[in-house]
DNA sequence: ATTGTAGGCTAATTTGGATTAGCCGTCAAG
DNA sequence: CTTGACGGCTAATCCAAATTAGCCTACAAT
């Protein structure tokens, strides 16, 4: 019976690596443990198996918010602590958002196997977008406003802000996908990233008392 | 004889829309107004097409320089101009780069394709990641360094600078390859972006006074 | 005990799609 | 005017990969 769900996630890491059209049934089942026909028994077709993968990964969607947190473990209840959050806390936040996306096994496998099947489907290609796009703007734009508020960050766009904050995140995260060898130099950008841009929103006190 | 270029370029459109495994050969011939097995007498097999694609995107490459410059006409060599850069011409810098990555028809179907293929070889995850990441690093970083000494910018890390310009710009480009409709708004994105990161980075005058 | 169903296997079957064979018209070079 | 190579066509061929058929075992439920 677990052998349903074996299938998905072997089927998962064959697709990532070379892509819906490139794998044959006869791969997932090697490596599942049986042979091709068996897997008839669990899933009608080639394609089921990819729709149940779309399916559960839109099951483990509404999981994942906390990755974007700074200790991964809090409630977002407690937003009290953007308040007065330090460059590290800053860093911790970014490092936290980028590693999780980065190692967490699930979602970097259909990371990739949506890279890969984007254009194929309009679905596909939105379910992309919210997923790295939209939604870390979202919640990372409502993390950092809660800091222009509270005085930690100021900026005339917060938009633009969490922009500039996620973007150069965004891009590494696909630099690694690609070549997994970079993840060190990666990781060193993104610490430089952080911090220049903390150096860079952080509320100049200095040059606010000069004014 | 043109039909061999022609080859070429339709089945370039079909791999950057479907991947390489999705397209048949006989979509290509049908393209090009011929059968099949007529294809084989331009090129050798299936492969050879994809290959020789590959190979004119490299003779290619070196033409593209000139899109990474303010008005894509003038000589890199007249550098003096990025000396005294109004925002106008920043945000010019940053509109013709996104422009011609976006429009250039050839640019963008290889991108595409190369997106949907980086995973199967590891030349074409080199590739991309040069043209798509390291070049327009490395190009910006110098067009920037020049404003930097020039006293038109100042920041203490020239290259995380220009991540910060250029990343936003690259996350907006595969937004838009990957739903068109979502131009218009990337496109107010970037300009926005560009005005802030004008305001952030430009050398501020009255701070400098102040102090 | 019996039975039925879940899940595995081997041996077809089907099919789609790349490639080959072999023919034919055109046209430029001798 | 004839020949050969270029480039197109139709009709095979070939083959890999998905799917189906049909059989068998284990085992849980009645």
């Amino acid at each position: 019976m677990d052998t349903k769900h074996r299938i998905l996630d072997e089927a998962l890491t064959l697709f990532s690596e070379k892509g819906y059209a490139n794998v044959f049934v006869a791969d997932i089942a090697e490596r599942v443990g049986i042979k091709a026909p068996s897997l008839y028994k669990h899933y009608k077709s080639k394609q089921a198996i990819f729709n149940a993968i779309v399916e559960e990964m839109n099951r483990r969607f509404s999981e994942e918010a906390g990755a974007l947190r700074i200790d991964g473990t809090n409630a977002a209840a407690d937003a009290e602590i953007y308040k007065h959050i330090s460059e590290d806390e800053l860093i911790a936040l970014g490092n936290n958002l980028f590693l999780y996306f980065l190692h967490d096994d699930y979602t970097k496998r259909f990371r990739k196997m949506l890279t890969i099947e984007q254009f194929h489907d309009k679905k596909l290609a939105d379910v992309y977008t919210k997923k790295y796009v939209d939604d870390p703007l979202s919640y990372q734009g409502m993390l950092l406003g809660l800091m222009v508020t509270a005085g930690v960050l100021q900026t005339e766009d917060v938009n633009i802000m969490t922009l500039h904050f996620y973007a150069p995140i965004y891009m590494l995260l696909t630099i690694c996908d690609r070549e997994p060898e970079r993840e060190a130099e990666a990781l060193k950008t993104m610490e430089a990233h952080i911090r220049q841009f903390n150096r860079i929103y952080a509320r100049d006190e200095e040059l606010i008392q000069s004014k």
